[in-house]
RNA sequence: GGAGGGAUUCCCGAGUUGGCCAAAGGGGGCAGACUGUAAAUCUGCUGGCAUCGCCUUCGAAGGUUCGAAUCCUUCUCCCUCCA
């Protein structure tokens, strides 16, 4: 029934619940009736703090994907002058101001990965940097026009800002809000965008944004918010130990990003095939059904979509190849295996194992290396290491590659250059 | 501006009669067993270098001491209360 359903629907609203996407609405009905209406511009907030966007985002992406796809136009907001301030929230490590280049290097990055998913094509979308009016606003002009419309008292009764009561708030992030609502405001007038989403965190700003273009211009805004990617257990998704899952390339390996996804529990397997990826609902629910041990199936199908979304379908079958090669029995043998190149000589009298694990990034000091070994997680070519001053020869490598191991999903292939 | 309180290892959080503190406990993470490249569970590890041992850590900089996370001084930041 499902299937039939989004076959069926044409009105982005529908896709987005059915989905799982939609977290609270301002006017749910509305707001299905207006984007069933007519082509809405609508907008979502980032701010560029780092030079890539990361699986956190991806997800406010694939709603904007989905949008265009429907005819609605998206508003990609690069928070250039909030950035200039830094994001209040996390103070104790006083985030480090970026520069006014760093900021566009960054929100350049975020243009071009942004390229690849929406289409920015005359009148289909646009892409704007709220440092455009932020930066050059007038402080008692603001408060005269756009302060007075705010209750502190209202304010204060927001759960964003309760928690922070006991903890302390800056009035600088008192502030947040209004900009964001000014953001929203400037957007309604210069664009007509009447529509803002966020993630679940963002729905306070978003009804400050939709109250205040109420109050100034009588208009009708809405806003939508998303939930986060999270676990079963609550946890956010995207991150791992070593940090977030980037969509870049260069700092997260299409390869990483598909393991990434191939390890995802079992819970969660449905609610990414139907967040992350475009099967049709007919398709994820029987993916995400699969009993026992054929979630493993689900598992492939999702990493491999999304690894083609964000990347390629070259990436997505090469990645899936590697994990294949080695995760089953077949040779080991594959371009998208992490590897390092090292020098012949290197080996010549000889490296000790645990400078390997070093230099290779397996482990990211000797101490650990040693740890690792005794602890019996490392392999060369399935043989447990056992001994912690076990000299790597030549004569270990077969073909000039040599295959390392830790634990029982990290591979890393040394090849002889 | 005044009076108090606090800053500890990835996070939370003990530790302040100075040595037994690389620093309790929990979380997280990693590894092992069990598995399905899952979950749950159990076990071990969790600053660095090194074959006893050594080195750098407890907001910053100095000082007192044979010896300080623990005492003193100054500084920075944060919190609470008062004005």
């Amino acid at each position: 029934m499902d299937g039939v359903y989004y076959m069926s629907t044409n009105n982005v609203y529908d896709i987005l619940a059915e989905r799982g996407y939609i977290e609270q609405a301002t006017h749910e009905e509305e707001i299905r009736e207006v984007l069933g209406r007519e082509p809405v511009a609508f907008y979502i907030g980032f701010d560029p703090t780092a030079d890539s966007l990361h699986v956190g985002h991806f997800i406010q992406v694939m709603v904007m994907m989905h949008m265009q796809k429907c005819g609605h136009k998206p508003i990609a907001i690069i928070g250039g002058g909030t950035a200039m301030v830094g994001d209040p929230s996390g103070r104790t490590d006083m985030r480090k101001m970026l520069t006014l280049e760093q900021i566009d290097l960054n929100a350049a990055s975020f243009k071009e990965q942004f390229s690849r998913f929406i289409d920015f094509g005359e009148g289909k979308a646009l892409m704007v940097n709220n440092a455009e009016w932020l930066l050059e606003l007038n402080y008692v002009e603001f408060l005269r026009d756009i302060g007075k419309h705010f209750s502190v008292n209202r304010m204060l009764t927001h759960d964003c800002f309760k928690n922070r009561l006991e903890k302390g708030l800056s009035f600088l992030e008192f502030n947040y809000m209004l900009m964001q609502a000014y953001d929203f405001l400037a957007l309604y007038k210069r664009y007509n965008c009447k529509l803002q989403l966020g993630g679940s965190d963002q729905w306070s700003n978003i009804i400050a944004g939709v109250d205040l273009i109420r109050r100034v211009e009588a208009g009708s805004a809405y806003g939508l918010t998303f939930k986060l990617l999270t676990t079963s257990e609550g946890k956010k998704m995207g991150k791992t130990e070593a940090g977030a899952i980037w969509l870049d390339a260069k700092k997260t390996t299409p390869y990483d990003f598909y393991q990434y996804w191939r390890n995802v529990e079992d819970p969660d397997v449905k609610k990414c095939l139907a967040l992350l990826t475009f099967l049709p609902m007919e398709e994820v629910n029987r993916l995400g059904n699969l009993p026992g041990e054929e979630i493993n199936k689900a598992k492939e199908v999702l990493a491999y979509e999304v690894t083609k979304l964000v990347h390629s379908e070259k990436d997505a079958l090469q990645a899936q190849e590697a994990a294949k090669s080695l995760f089953g029995s077949s040779s080991r043998n594959s371009d998208s295996i992490p590897s390092t190149n090292m020098p012949t000589i290197d080996f010549q009298n000889g490296m000790d194992i645990m400078t390997l694990l070093v230099e290779t990034g397996l482990t990211a000091s000797k101490s650990e290396a040693r740890r690792m070994i005794q602890q019996g997680g490392i392999y060369i070519e399935e043989n447990r290491v056992d001994d912690f001053n076990k000299m790597v020869e030549l004569t270990d490598f077969i073909d000039n590659r040599l295959m390392l191991r830790k634990g029982k999903k990290i591979y890393h292939l040394i090849k002889l250059t």
